[in-house]
DNA sequence: TTTTGGGG
């Protein structure tokens, strides 16, 4: 038994009788409660209704999760949701970090719309603990100029939990507050065990847990570095719906995005401007007693954010000047992603700010027309396509192939304008490939073996069939729109394969493919270039050909000809 | 306290 589990007066019969159930063996069944333990991946906030508090939480284990997902229902699950039900907002957990881990006691498991769920009644029996995911992540959730230092208690008014930002906080805390039962010394291995928060003034916790946070920790960490959990492209929902009563609302809808601007208005509220992956800027205020905000530069999750009302959609620029304006409503959340996952270190690489993003285009006649908020292209083609009339989306996508025509003879080549959007594969160090001309094969750079005792620059990869010598390419997909689809939900895909293009590599400036895992100049020039291309009002002129892709079974589109200036030789000055 | 309401 632990330590502290002393002063919490617990009935040790009862504490070591708990089992706990793998969240892929949760069966339907009301006669048996049901215990486990889970790694928090998503979460609302705790909302009324009718007269209920609700929270929704997501967790997943080592056997339920993207990798190991069961089939239930005909319907493949890789987490677990569980519902909790009180009389009190007090009552429920707030999460506010990806990665912390619930303990669940005595809960019970339902089928609602054909999925399984585990409900927790927080009014009745069930209870639950959370322990910090990763217990050496320290991070202040306290912002400069902000007063306000014990919103911890109106979220945890039992005043015997409370939530810390490090465990030392937590340990002095404790320490002072239960001074006088203090009979022993605390061990200090024991403090990873202790609860940020839980649901009653008590819990209790037996020795065999620790083996099992202990594996949890283990293995998330594992899991959440290499795996995104969540959606990195946003769904912004700008159609307006009328509800019952004739009020105008938009849908709700979840971001991923790095904190770019934080202000502190008062005790209570901080206005942050967020900047997601596809360069979109989103402004919101946050009250402080509700939700716990990162510090400048982490990367946040906004589940359930909406459009302001008040807010033009046409005039939505979602730039510096034009921020997207936000409202959170009761169940919206913001949740931060401690920055050694994976979605974080990719915003944190991709995302870049603004005062970069102005070096990027310094010196450019860029500048001017960007402040103005009018369009701008920038990409030059080929003198021999200056010509070409564009060939939009829609002609393409929606219109029958009879009634396309075009002015030159070669009909899978034409000319396109578009803005992009993002950029596939999501990790940037994938977008170049070793190509193999000979067997007609591309290779990542983490497959074929090289002499690293060579500068980055001199190392040359074999192909591991033939023996040839490969050569770096650009291997990439834009995701991009034009004016004629801009207003619909759907996006298209050009690919950017520069290994049979004469001047392939041109559409980053000349900047040369490089082995982007090691060479991390080439790494962030590129990244300001995507950065470049994703921002609002950016389009790109580019020829396009058309051709059937025998793997895919369809027509892809490549772009063959586009070329920007070169932005990352001007960076180097 | 009980089968609520669940992406609200």
């Amino acid at each position: 038994m632990l330590e502290h589990k002393k002063h919490w007066d617990l009935n040790d019969d009862k504490a070591t009788k708990y089992v706990y159930t793998k969240l892929n063996q949760i069966a339907l069944g009301k006669t048996e409660t049901l215990n486990l333990y889970g790694v928090i991946i998503d979460a609302s906030s705790s909302y009324q209704s009718k007269g209920y508090q609700i929270c929704q939480i997501k967790v997943i284990d080592q056997s339920l999760n993207l990798k190991s997902s069961r089939i239930y229902n005909n319907k493949a699950m890789d987490h677990q949701v569980i519902v909790f039900f009180a009389n009190h907002q007090k009552d429920q957990p707030q999460v506010f970090r990806l990665g912390d881990i619930i303990r669940v006691h005595r809960a019970n498991s339902t089928e609602y719309n054909n999925s399984l769920q585990v409900i927790g009644n927080l009014y009745g029996r069930s209870s639950w603990v959370i322990f910090q995911g990763q217990p050496e992540y320290t991070h202040s959730y306290k912002h400069k100029k902000s007063n306000k230092d014990d919103d911890v208690d109106m979220l945890m008014p039992n005043g015997f939990i409370r939530i810390f930002d490090n465990p030392e906080d937590e340990y002095y805390y404790e320490r002072s507050k239960q001074q006088l039962q203090l009979d022993d010394e605390l061990d200090e291995n024991d403090l990873k065990y202790y609860p940020i928060a839980c649901s009653s003034s008590s819990y209790s916790f037996n020795d065999s847990e620790k083996e099992i946070i202990d594996n949890l920790r283990r293995w998330s960490y594992d899991y959440l570095k290499s795996n995104p959990v969540f959606a990195s492209e946003t769904q912004v929902q700008t159609q307006i719906h009328v509800d019952s009563h004739g009020q105008s609302y938009y849908k709700d809808f979840d971001i991923l995005a790095k904190i770019i601007s934080l202000e502190v208005i008062d005790d209570i509220q901080v206005d942050i401007r967020i900047k997601d992956l596809a360069g979109i800027i989103f402004q919101l205020s946050v009250k402080t007693i509700r939700h716990r905000l990162p510090q400048l530069g982490q990367v946040i999750r906004v589940r359930g954010a909406k459009i302001n009302i008040n807010y033009n959609p046409a005039v939505m620029k979602g730039n510096s000047q034009i921020p997207v304006m936000l409202e959170l409503h009761h169940p919206s959340n913001i949740i931060h992603i401690p920055q050694y996952y994976k979605q974080a270190l990719i915003l944190n690489e991709r995302v870049i700010e603004d005062e970069l993003m102005k070096k990027l285009i310094l010196n450019t006649d860029i500048d001017k027309n960007l402040t103005m908020g009018q369009p701008l292209v920038i990409t030059q083609i080929n003198k021999q396509y200056n010509e070409m009339p564009y060939t939009s989306l829609f002609e393409l996508y929606h219109k029958p192939a009879v009634e396309i025509s075009y002015d030159f003879n070669q009909h899978d080549i034409m000319r396109m304008k578009v803005f992009t959007l993002g950029f596939l594969p999501s990790n940037i160090r994938e977008m170049t490939q070793l190509y193999c001309k000979r067997c007609l094969r591309n290779f990542s750079f983490q497959e074929l073996e090289t002499d690293n005792s060579l500068p980055i620059d001199q190392q040359i990869y074999k192909c591991n069939q033939c023996g040839d010598q490969c050569r770096p390419i650009y291997m990439m997909a834009l995701i991009v729109k034009d004016d004629s689809t801009a207003g619909t939900d759907r996006c298209y895909k050009l690919y950017y394969y520069s290994h049979d293009q004469p001047d392939g590599e041109e559409l980053f400036g000349g900047l040369r493919p490089a082995n982007l895992y090691k060479d991390e100049k080439s790494r962030e020039m590129l990244g300001n270039y995507i950065q470049l291309f994703t921002k609002f009002n950016i389009y790109l002129d580019v020829i396009v050909k058309r051709r059937f892709a025998e793997s895919q079974r369809e027509e892809v589109y490549q772009i063959i000809d586009g070329r920007t200036k070169s932005f990352h030789l001007e960076m180097n000055n």
